[in-house]
Parts: structure tokens; sequence; C-alpha cells
DNA sequence: GTATAATAGTTTGTGTAGAAACTATTTGCA
DNA sequence: TGCAAATAGTTTCTACACAAACTATTATAC
């Protein structure tokens, strides 16, 4: 088997390019591809603890505590002690953060369409099958 | 359309997970999943510039430098300076990554395999499709 | 033949990304 | 109650990943 066909290496290959075409839409507005998925995550559901925020966008929550450290920096988000829990950390998006709602909810579309329309309906339906599927493999096993 | 609807979103958190379980099977050889996939490249073809190994694997070659710094340090790999281009730079094998060819490549085939096992003859073939419908996507475009 | 452009690689700077260790809370249980 | 275990988040460390600017060398144009 050749190196170009390692499916690992394809996922990645593919990950990178539309990052890519991703970063090349949203940083007009100083926004990194990561930062723009995160405040998507936030525009669904504000006010979120990070551990959940983490679970939502599968990514480790060290790498959240970063990611929200740059996004208050820019002032797009504040975090906020919940109360109830003191050692919970609530993530509230700021007017300006706000403001950007609707122009990012359309881009975010925009992107995703523009990802969709270059597959046909059986290619999409097929794709989220193999996504779900490796999404739930254990190498360890078998 | 819903966050963990988003394409892009999808292809990493596929990536990542890939990225995870290959790094749980090479991490006892001392590599990370990229050095294992640029010295699987390198296996196929070694003595080779720079510039098209970062066009074989698809990374910037600033990302190159990094990664062969890494990889040299750790004695898997030289750097030797073209005397007919003294501009470009070859990338060799070490003894120490020519005795771990044979383990690498079964390790190399064993993921893999693993990966695909997962799949249909028909969801890999779709699968390499959508791969390659992206990779050649435009976004500006259209 | 020399100025200019192109190419190869590195450096610098910023931003992911996760493992491991850490602090501060809260929960559970004996 | 009171202490061990679990949980939330941060810190530290290392490694990708790329843009932009830089150096050195080679190719091209005139």
């Amino acid at each position: 088997m050749l190196f170009k066909d390692c499916l690992c290496f394809q996922v990645g290959k593919v990950s990178r390019k539309m990052a890519k075409l991703t970063r090349d839409a949203v940083s007009p507005y100083g926004l990194t591809p990561t930062q723009f998925f995160l405040l998507t995550a936030l525009y669904e559901e504000e006010d979120i603890a990070i551990s959940a925020l983490a679970r939502k966008v599968v990514l480790d929550k060290a790498t959240l505590t970063g990611l929200i450290d740059r996004l208050e920096r820019d002032g797009f988000v504040t975090r906020r002690i919940n109360p109830e829990d003191r050692r919970a950390v609530r993530v509230q998006l700021t007017p300006k953060a706000e403001k950007l709602r609707e122009t990012m909810a359309d881009l975010y579309h925009k992107i995703n369409r523009k990802f969709l329309s270059f597959l046909t309906e059986e290619e999409q339906k097929t794709f989220e099958q193999v996504v779900s599927k490796i999404e739930n493999a254990d190498l360890a096993k078998g």
C-alpha cells in the first residue's frame, strides 16, 4: 500500500484543506477557523460550562482553555464563575460577538453549502456514515 | 443547520480521532503520528528533497523544517546538501530508521487495515471520491 | 555578463492540540 | 461529620501547522 492511500493521511489532508478555505473566509473578521467554530457552537448554546463546550466541539479541555483565553482577549467572550458550583466556569458572548451573530451564521451556512455542493446526496449520506463509524472505532479491539 | 452537522467540523473531529488512535499505536516507538507518516513517506522514497517531501505529504515546507529537525534530533534521519543545487537539502534514513523499516511497514498496514475494516467496499469507494472532490475544491469560485 | 526573478529552505510569530500534573471545589460514602 | 474520590479548569510541556519575512543559491532575461 502506498503512502498516499493511507486513510488517516487522506483525512488529515482534507481536514487541513478545509481549514485553510475556512481561514480565508473568516480571517477578515479577525477569527481563526477554530475560533469561528467555537463561536458558532456558542451562538447555538450560550452560557455553557467549559467542560460541556469541550464535549460539544470534541476538543480537550486544555485546548479550550487556550481558545477561550484568546477569544476573551479579543473581546468575543467573557468567563463567569457559576455560583452554584464554584469549580465551573461558564462562557458568555459579548456585545461584539452578538453583533456578529447574523453575519457569522450566514458565513457558516455559506461555507457549509459550498463544501456540500461538491458532493451528491448519496456521497453526503455515505460520508456521514463513515464519519460516525470511525468516530466510534476502537483500534485496540479486534 | 446545527454545529455538529458542519462538514468541516466532522472531518476535523475524525482526523483528531484517527491521529489519537495512531498515536497510541506508534508512541511506543518514540514517534508521533506525523513523524510516523513522514517516516513512511521516506521509506517509500528516500534521499528526497524537502520541498518534494512537502508536496508528497501535503504540508507546508515550514512545517517540514520542524518535523525533520525533531526526526534528526532523535536519530531517525539526516540532512545532506545536494552538491548539484546547493539550495536543496535531501533527507536520508539512518540505520536506526532502516532497522525499523519492516516493523513500521507492518504497523502502517495494520493501522490502515483496521481503519478500513470499519467500512464496506462501497463506503471506502465513496469516501475516496469525497476526499478527492474536496481536495480539488475551490471555495472562492462559484 | 549582470540585474532580476524564481526557488529551496529556515526563522519568527501565532495559534491549535493533547498528555500529564496541578489546584480548587464538590460529591459520595463510611 | 470527615475524608477519599470525582470533577472543573488551568498550567506546563511538547509537537504540529501555516503565514510572512528572511537568506542563500540558481535560473532567466536583457
